[in-house]
DNA sequence: GATACCGTGGTGGTATACCAACTCGGGGGT
DNA sequence: ACCCCCGAGTTGGTATACCACCACGGTATC
């Protein structure tokens, strides 16, 4: 089961020594986090950066679905000492990213039964989302959309992060944080198998397409065909994904 | 404001003294706590012991919304030391029952754009459950349910349990573990202020029959009506609770 | 050679010691 | 009379010590 023990990187400070030691508490993310727009954030204390590097290491698979993993043994990688880094995976079992195994802990493996779930979930949170946003949003976050939309790059992981956005400001721009949230939540769940999917310069315009489609309709004040199109969306993106789960297509991944 | 410092209840085992010492583990709880009965209990940590008893006492409003609270103040009534109550908070913060509070902790306030935005959430995902457990359902289930909307008693604390194992059986039964967490993390949000509600015998009477009618169109396999059904009923319930919330009927509780 | 046993190392669970930052109130200054 | 300042107490944040439990591996026994 490749225990993951990852004495890779170290503490940061290693010395640190004793317990007060300077420790600057920081102001909060500051200008790093708003920068990265989607990414989980810099942070301010041991606990939250422990928090964004567990969980960008969990998303990125540079830990592996169905990995055991131990509190001790992720000191070195969340830079931080055992309470915070217990802090940060019980929020991120909280958000399904890492899972109790008896006693100790498993990276989420990755399941064709619950992506399937999620991405059903996705198509009812994300459609009412944007049915709310149309009629709601206003012109500066349209055209935020529209940068993000027509901008698309060909980068694999650049036009994740950029998928990502569009869907996440567009469901925020309805005005519900808890739809808002949930979209968020199933698309961070997705997230993972979508690294598997092979990005073909086809279905790459394709889904920027779709995301044009979008936006056009919410601009439209078309709420029922925006809804429609988003969830079509949803289900094409999960079909595209769910091709590259073909077992002799994970690379390696372990997938339930 | 008021301050919660509760020094009520005292730890099980006051005396307790150095680490090592006895200890039982495992059963954790064990006798004191069985004793305690009430209490809701039925963990097996000191944990998810502390988890139960503090997610009782915010939904029960036995910690009142907006009220301060103390990581080192809560170890009484957790029954638990800071170490698992702070892992029972963060747990709590997730849900939203719990809310930072500069760097203290706060019970969330009600909030009522917040519980509207709620009952919308609970909408949108309600009725998507629904609809998906129109045809899934068996017929334990189906029988199970009606069991519940036929025999719904008058006292307001069990109905509001009937009511919420409803709900919370019905959603799951779509077979969609994501809606179903989704529609019980809605009810959660929206639970306590229904405590607030004055539930007359019409108000009650009105809930179970629109309960009936929705257990009926899900049995007639009419997923259209069903849904309709669902989301009319999420809708009333809301404005319900509404009224229950107009400034002069709070009962003392600081809503926003 | 197979099997039962026991020690050892590692796991999460918990309690606690210590720290920096904050709150708030009293005393001394103007 | 007012205001400022400082100190005691409290808060969350963090590191760490110790526990019981368990899985594993070597060894001794049959």
């Amino acid at each position: 089961m490749t225990s993951v023990d990852r004495g890779v990187r170290e503490r940061d400070a290693a010395g640190d020594a004793g317990s007060g030691a300077v420790r600057s508490t920081a102001a909060g993310s500051s200008a790093a986090s708003g920068a990265l727009a989607g990414v989980p954030d810099a942070a301010s204390g041991q606990s939250d950066l422990a928090y964004a590097r567990l969980r960008s290491a969990v998303l990125g698979l540079e830990l592996r679905p169905g990995d055991r993993v131990s509190e001790r043994g992720l000191e070195a990688l969340a830079g931080a000492s055992r309470t915070p880094v217990r802090a940060a995976m019980v929020r991120l079992e909280a958000q399904g990213l890492l899972r109790r195994d008896g006693r100790g802990w498993i990276v989420a493996p990755l399941d064709r039964d619950e992506l399937d779930q999620a991405a059903e979930f996705r198509e009812a949170v994300e459609g009412a989302a944007v049915r709310l946003a149309v009629g709601r949003i206003d012109l500066d976050e349209l055209a935020a959309l529209h940068a993000l939309v027509d901008g698309e790059p060909g980068e694999p992981d650049e036009l994740l992060g950029a998928s990502r956005s569009f869907h996440s400001r567009l469901a925020a721009a309805g005005g519900n944080r808890f739809l808002a949230d949930a979209v968020a939540a199933a698309l961070a769940r997705l997230e993972r198998a979508r690294w598997l999917e092979v990005r073909t310069a086809e279905s790459r315009e394709r889904s920027a397409a779709e995301h044009r489609a979008i936006l056009a309709a919410v601009q439209a004040g078309e709420a029922d065909e925006a809804e429609r199109l988003v969830r079509a969306h949803a289900r094409a993106a999960r079909e595209r994904t769910a091709a590259a789960l073909a077992p002799d297509r994970t690379r390696g991944l372990h997938v339930t």
